[in-house]
DNA sequence: GCCCCTCGATCAGTTTATCTGATGATCCAT
DNA sequence: ATGGATCATCAGATAAACTGATCGAGGGGC
């Protein structure tokens, strides 16, 4: 029996025409891809991809069996379209908080599928660190919020959306090669260019270069500079000034800038797990639920 | 993210009006299928059944989200049925053998999707006992067998169809309820209709009901009847001259007798397991793997 | 020709999804 | 009330899917 991942799983195949690279979009590795494009065709009785050295080519059946799955897959999509609408999902006004570390980045994507989705949603947005998030939660100021997990506010309940790795941003003409892990301690403390104090990414950062930074964490310290969004942050870094950690979904955005490159950091690999907050006793929890899709599918997509 | 299989068990849902029904259409426990019924709810954020005592009924979204599942499975289906045919996939002259206590109640369900989904395949095919069957295989004189698992032959490769239960089938005056689970040494030997011997039912049968049957194994016994053929065993049934243990897939069919009713039996319910078998050295496969799953959708829907 | 590099396959171990069997709650009829 | 039917819930078992590591084939640089 066909699933629709393996059907999700092929049309990426189909679009990327590499392995890796649709397992990428798809977010799993590259053995969970080929895996389930082996069942795929274990299951069909029919080769559907040529491994040919260098290019992977569909067979003449693969390239059918992709355009009838697409069908299937937009099919299924309406399917759940429908019944969102129909159920009175997302639609009204709904005032929605996002921290400034992750707005720029995650709104550009989200938007305009919400809009298509759920057309007669009013989203109001508003863009402030977690603590007044918080605050305007418990008020309610705000319905919903997506920031950084954990909050450790008992009125709050929270769904995870995504995780989001952090990378070490440095200039272009760092002598380190693209593909090293780089260790929480060769990252140079005096060097590093963070957001300004309140914003929570500084805090996860500090955290993470705990050992070196032990008694920077409030107050003033000793790093070069401090700004106020990550867009002026990566430009310092551009510009030679510093280093800095960055969140995979900023990186994403901000790789454009040929002066900055972006270098992992050895396992465990730091990172936030973003999430979606609100008031534990609020009714519209299918809303959230259906908004927490949204994002997931956008954040993978 | 909806799956396939839940729109499967929502089609059974809604074809049957009742959860217990459904389940037992797709092959699946009651849990299971509202357990995917309430996650393709909270999925869509819309109830999709109503559920009011004594009846199942379809919310006005849930019938639509129904309507548009099964053109999303009708796509899927067809594209396998696609990719099976211009695969090559069972084609062509392909001979099998079925034991006589199975063939009678598979053959029918699985010809008619047969004929429709591979057109091209020229079945021919043969009832017979197991051990001629294997001989047969050996020999190559047939291609493939539908028999009882396990084999035990280093020659033959086997793949799990289905398991089929064993049912008592007794008169229906027997005095003891139908939800009744039976015992294994609550059966009167003596009052046992089997097949007659060759037949592997019969010695599963017989195994099962191993204390009582020590030294009636080979050869003659002092057993009531035996038949050539299950279908004759359940007329003696029906007549009150004995019981039986029969296959559920034949109960299915022979259910329709109202002199006859079926008991459970008690766990570890017997049973036999159903398996395709063919020459471990075939190139035919894709072809028997192809037929395997038509067994399986079939024995499940 | 030889080395290196890319890419997909494969494998072992783990995580996640799904299923079963038992039980609980609810409603209806007796 | 009591019993039967029906769906929900739960814990434990089973199966599916994924990850991270590794392998091996093919192609290009030198």
């Amino acid at each position: 029996m066909i699933t629709l991942r393996q059907l999700r799983y092929l049309a990426a195949l189909a679009k990327h025409g590499h392995f890796g690279r649709a397992a990428e979009a798809c977010n799993v590795t590259q053995p969970a891809l080929s895996m389930q494009i082996r069942d795929l065709e274990r299951t069909l009785g029919v080769k559907v991809v040529e491994r040919r050295p260098g290019e992977v080519m569909l067979t003449d059946v693969g390239r059918e069996v992709a355009r009838r799955g697409e069908d299937v897959l937009a099919a299924s999509r309406d399917l759940v379209d429908f019944a969102r609408h129909r159920g009175g999902l997302l639609t009204g006004r709904l005032t929605l908080g996002v921290i400034p570390s992750l707005a720029p980045y995650l709104l550009p994507r989200i938007l305009p599928v919400l809009q298509k989705q759920f057309p007669e949603l009013r989203l109001e947005l508003r863009e402030t660190q977690t603590k007044q998030l918080v605050d305007d939660i418990k008020s309610g100021a705000l319905d919903a919020a997506m920031l950084a997990l954990p909050l450790g506010e008992p009125e709050i309940d929270t769904a995870k959306l995504f995780d989001d790795l952090f990378l070490l941003a440095v200039p272009a003409d760092d002598p380190r090669p693209a593909d090293k892990r780089i260790k929480a301690l060769e990252i140079d403390q005096s060097r590093l260019i963070l957001l300004e104090d309140g914003h929570c990414l500084r805090d996860q950062a500090l955290a993470f270069c705990a050992t070196a930074a032990r008694g920077h964490q409030s107050g003033g310290n000793g790093m070069a500079f401090a700004a106020s969004s990550l867009s002026t942050v990566m430009q310092m870094v551009a510009s030679g000034y510093g280093v800095t950690l960055i969140p995979q979904i900023a990186a994403d955005v901000e790789q454009r800038d040929q002066r900055v490159k972006f270098l992992r950091l050895e396992n465990p690999q730091p990172g936030r797990t973003i999430g979606l907050a609100f008031r534990r006793t609020s009714p519209r929890k299918a809303d959230f639920a259906a908004l927490g899709d949204v994002v997931k599918d956008s954040v993978i997509g």
